[in-house]
This record gives C-alpha cells, sequence and structure tokens, in this order.
DNA sequence: CTGAAAGCGCTTACAG
DNA sequence: CTGAAAGCGCTTACAG
C-alpha cells in the first residue's frame, strides 16, 4: 500500500487510531496484547508515522536545533558530535541545519525555531551583534550562541552563550611567540565578518607585543577569511613584503596552515625559518607536518555546555548564562626559539 | 503575539485565511493592494508559517532530501555544496540529513522520505548492496545512489546511481607506482564498512600489480578506516614489517595522509624515501606537504549528475539511470621515480 | 479576485 | 484499557 496512515493501522487491527497512536508514542495505557498486534501490523506494512502531522499537534516537539554557520567546518563537526550526543541522553533530538555565510543569522535562528517549533537552539558560530530582543523574548525559546559574534553590551537574559576568552587566547600564543624571542610576529586574522571575535583577538595580539615593548607594525597584519587559500595568500603577501618576520599567528588552524605551506613552498624551513602558532586546534593540526602549535578550543566542553546550559532554561526554568571556557596554548612542532638580536 | 497563525493575520487584515495562503504561496491571483497589506501584516507581526502544517497538506513537499553517511567528511562537502545549487536552481529546496556509522541506510532513507515527504532522495555514501526492492517501489519516490556501495548483480530499474569506475581509477594509482620503478607497493584500504568499493579498488590494486609482473604480497595490505588516525596506525604497521615498501596506495587521502604523516614522524623523506598516492582529491591534500598525488574524483559533477538524474525521472518521467564518471590521477609531489632494481 | 468548507495525519483531553 | 471527537495550521478545489 503506497502511504499508510495511522487510520489504515488502526482499522487492519480492529481498533481506534487513537490507540494507534499510543503505541506509537509509547504510552502505557494500552494492553500489552493490543500493543503487540499493532505493533506487527505497522512492522508488516512498513508503516512511518508522518512527522509533520505529528509536528503539527504535539505542543513539544521535543527537537533541540543546532544551527551551524557556514557547510563544513571541521572545528565546528566536533562540536556538533558532543551536542548530539548529550541532546540523545535526554530523550531529545537534534535537527542540524546548515546557514550560509551571506545570511543574517538571528534572522534564520527565528525563522527555524517557528518553522520546525524547537524548543531550543544552539547556534554555532555565526553573528549576533545586533538583534531585536522583543522578537527573541516573544519566542519564548531559549537560544544558546556559542563560538559567535556577541556584542559586551548586550542584554544578558535574553541569551545565553558558550565562548572563549579570545583576547586572552590570542595574547597567549603571541605571548609565547616573544617569549622565544621573536619580535617581527606576523598575524593572519579575519576580517569584517567576525568583527567581535577578530578585534578581540587583534587587542590580545597587541597587548601580548607591547608587553614585550614591541612596536605594533600595522603592515604585518593580514586579512583572510576561513579558507586554506586565503591563510596561503595573506602569508605570500606577507613575505612579499620583506619584513623580516620570524613569527606567525594565524586565527585559525585553516589559514595557518595555508600559511605554513606558502612558507613550505618557498622553501622555508617551519619552525627554523618561520614559527607558527593557529588557532581552534582542528584534528588537521596533528597531522601536517611539522605538527602545528595552536590554540585549543574545548570543543568538547563547547558541546556538553551548550546542551547543559538549555536543558537547565528548558527544564529547571533557570536563567540565562553566560559561560567562557578556557582555552590552552597546545606546543608541537611549529615554533622555535630564536636568539635576541 | 505569541505564534501568529494565518487565521490571526487574516482577522487583522480582513480577509479569508485563504487569501492569506495565497499570498503566502505567491499565486498570481490575489489583487496587488491585498496582497501588498497582508504582506506588511506579515512583516509587522513577524509571522512565519508553519512549515509542518504546510507540509501536511502539500501533495508537493519541493523538497529533496540528501542523505549523507557519516558526519564530516570534507570529500562530500563539496558535492553537496555542488547539489545544493542544482537544486535551488530547481526551485526546490534541499533538506540535509546526516547518518552516523552504525544505522542501516536503506532504512533510514526510507524513513526520511515518508517523515519528510520528500519528492526525491541523494544518498552520500552508505551500503545499499542488500535492499528490498519492493519497499522501494512502494514509495514511488526517486532515490539518486552516489559514491556508495551498491551491487552490481541489483536491479537496474529501482535505484539510480552515481560512481566512479572504483577498480580502473586503483589501477591507475598503482600502475602509475609500477610505472616509476616502484615494487613493494602497500595499500591501506577500508575493510567491511565498504564491502563492495572496497573490493573493487583492491581488484585494481592486484590487477597493476599482475601487469607488471609483482607478486601480490598480503603483507603489504592493510586495513584502516576513514580517519587520519586509522592512516597513521596502518603505515606504521606497515613500516614494523620492514618489507622494503617503497610506495603506497591509500584509498582515501584521509588515510594518506595519515600514513605521511606516519613517515615523516619517522623521518622518512616524501617522496624521496617513499611515494604515496591518495584518493578523492580533498582540498588537504594540496596544502599537505609535500602535496599529495591522488586519483581526483569529480565531486562537483557528481553532484551535478545526481540532480539532474533526479529532475529527469521526476519532471520528464525518465527511467532510473547509473552513471559512472571519469577519475583522474593529480600528479602533485608525493611521488617519485626509482630505479628497477 | 475572494471566501467557506473540507481535509492532510496525527494527538489529546474527555468519556466510559 | 479503549473510542469518538475536536483541532493543530495550513492548502485546495469549488463557488461565486
Amino acid at each position: 500500500m503506497q502511504n499508510m496512515n495511522i487510520k489504515d493501522i488502526a482499522k487492519i487491527a480492529g481498533v481506534a487510531p487513537s490507540t494507534v497512536s499510543r503505541v506509537l508514542n509509547n504510552r502505557p495505557d494500552v494492553s500489552e496484547r493490543t500493543r503487540k498486534r499493532i505493533l506487527a501490523i505497522m512492522e508488516q506494512y512498513n508503516y512511518i508515522p508522518n512527522n509533520s502531522a505529528r509536528n503539527l499537534k504535539m505542543i513539544e516537539s521535543n527537537a533541540i536545533g543546532v544551527l551551524v554557520k557556514g557547510i563544513y567546518n571541521p572545528f565546528f563537526s566536533k562540536i556538533i558530535q558532543s551536542i548530539e550526543e548529550k541532546i540523545a541522553e535526554q530523550g531529545y533530538s537534534m535537527t542540524l541545519n546548515y546557514n550560509y555565510d551571506d545570511s543574517n543569522d538571528i534572522d534564520t535562528a527565528i525563522t527555524l525555531i517557528k518553522e520546525k517549533r524547537l524548543e531550543g537552539l544552539i547556534c554555532l558560530g555565526g553573528n549576533f551583534e545586533y538583534i531585536d530582543e522583543q522578537q527573541i523574548l516573544s519566542l519564548n525559546t531559549p537560544i544558546v550562541i556559542a563560538s559567535a559574534n556577541i556584542i559586551d553590551q548586550q542584554n544578558k537574559s535574553i541569551l545565553s552563550s558558550v565562548t572563549i576568552d579570545n583576547e586572552k587566547a590570542a595574547f597567549e600564543a603571541v605571548d609565547y611567540l616573544c617569549n622565544l624571542g621573536h619580535t617581527k610576529i606576523g598575524m593572519i586574522t579575519t576580517g569584517e565578518s567576525d568583527r567581535s571575535i577578530g578585534r578581540l583577538r587583534i587587542q590580545g595580539y597587541k597587548k601580548a607585543l607591547q608587553k614585550h615593548h614591541i612596536k605594533v607594525q600595522k603592515e604585518l597584519m593580514e586579512i583572510g577569511e576561513y579558507t586554506f587559500d586565503s591563510g596561503f595568500n595573506a602569508m605570500e603577501r606577507l613575505f612579499d613584503k620583506d619584513l623580516g618576520m620570524t613569527a606567525l599567528f594565524a586565527t585559525s588552524d585553516i589559514m595557518a596552515i595555508g600559511a605554513a605551506k606558502a612558507a613550505l613552498s618557498r622553501g622555508f624551513i617551519i619552525p627554523d625559518d618561520i614559527s607558527i602558532v593557529g588557532f581552534d586546534d582542528i584534528e588537521y593540526t596533528r597531522y601536517f607536518h611539522p605538527s602545528l602549535t595552536t590554540i585549543k578550543q574545548p570543543q568538547v566542553e563547547i558541546g556538553y555546555n551548550s546542551v547543559e546550559i538549555l536543558f537547565d532554561i528548558l527544564k529547571k526554568e533557570k536563567e540565562h548564562r553566560h559561560v567562557i571556557l578556557k582555552t590552552e596554548l597546545v606546543k608541537r612542532n611549529s615554533c622555535k626559539q630564536i636568539s635576541k638580536e
């Protein structure tokens, strides 16, 4: 039969549709005999309930949405996995959605919640600096923003967030390079699309240089985006300026690898000729050769915390909160001490 | 207002719900005045239609599903992008779903189609060797299997497929290595999860060796899975056997990179000490150092062809077909001629 | 160009 | 433990 519905099953089983529905939802108030019979019939006819109809009726969709900025980002994939795991533990399902680079993140988030009747949403990446508070409030659905741009002055009770201390992380990376004796330290960072995060990391870079009494040189800073290619090209530009750069800090591993490839392609040796520190700690940094020193973002914890906050709000009716997770400098083989001049 | 519905909007606009619905669906039979007024009200109240209700009513969901095996696979991501693009061109929407490694692919596919009322489904990766033909037929929804395991003897009129000639591709890779003078050529391939594809690539490996009168040595073959780590470990095992291996063919770039890292970590130089050929041509291979020689799978074409077949069946009521796309050996810097002994 | 009515496939009180 | 009925928010013929 083409597409069975609950009525068809009920008819075959000789019961009312409501009884079939009870079986479908694992309700206890069905006799074992009836349940088994109905289950067998469903199996036999390969019956699969129509999700749309269910969602339409059910106030509780038991679904948590995850909205990911940009397709294919190895940094997010581990976070997503940890989110999925925790959501499943709570008996909820996760629906994963990707948001293209040029779309408005908060609008997409709101649409998603309404369309799919989500009970909560976690946003991975994206820009949430300018939001309509009333709009979010009227949704009455908790949203957790993770690893994304949010503005500091924002009303803290509207959204939750899970972030890292971007300024401090960047500071540590550059401070480390300074301590190794580097004074000409290049930086490849992301531009406009990443306003607040980018700004904070640049702050950290500058502060570390200041601590070591090194003048900030604008020419040592290049803008890239989240691709190998862009890291490669930015590094080429830096080399071409011939500034005597001995170290580089890139604000994503993907860009760091692109930059490292540019260096290696020119015949430079890493770390002998140039030291490189990345950001994120994606798996590839361990398999690139030489293995890349990087700032580790606690991906699993970012996922766990996001889900925890969501369910705290959902079940215990707690308030929104804002978690800042620790990063860690992971020293591998792309940095080297140089003699101070 | 909490969650507006079509009735609310209709009431405010002083029209019938059906008129609002017409505006929502861009039907031509609404006066411009009415349309504008309703649009303005929707905007003002931030109305977003409930997808579930729409899907429930509409026979045509205008949605094509893409079911991807395993989360986060850089090889698939480019295919997905090309699929999205083509689907959008047809005025359809794409819904992306990930299928975990241990779940039954065809069951998931069927469930997805029924639940979401999909008009077509493209499966990327996965195992479709054993399927219930009646079940698929009764769905009456075209399915295209791309880059996945399908069995040769299968009824060709049930499903479409887009694949490559796995045996020939592997043959070319190994033939190339043989022509460079290598005789001790290791292979790292995927195991059970990938039965038919894996088998074909092993065939290709063996045939190339035979062509060059090289005996197949079982000890030179290792099983891995689709991770850096597994490639790394398999390579370690090969090295530990001390078989005088001078070249390696890995059936995925991810494993090839893991293997390359193992070689570099031992102080070997690629390609001087060992030549490596990967498979897929993911972006990583260009940014690894040295850049990896690999078998390019035409990712964009795989995507385009899958969508094309789907719409041919959907709109022109054509039959299922089976496309085999060409691969290409992309020579980069991980292979070297050695003197024949 | 617009409206009233039926119905998509489910779930959920309410009765019994 | 089971059934009849109402309704979730939409769309779609059918009238007019």
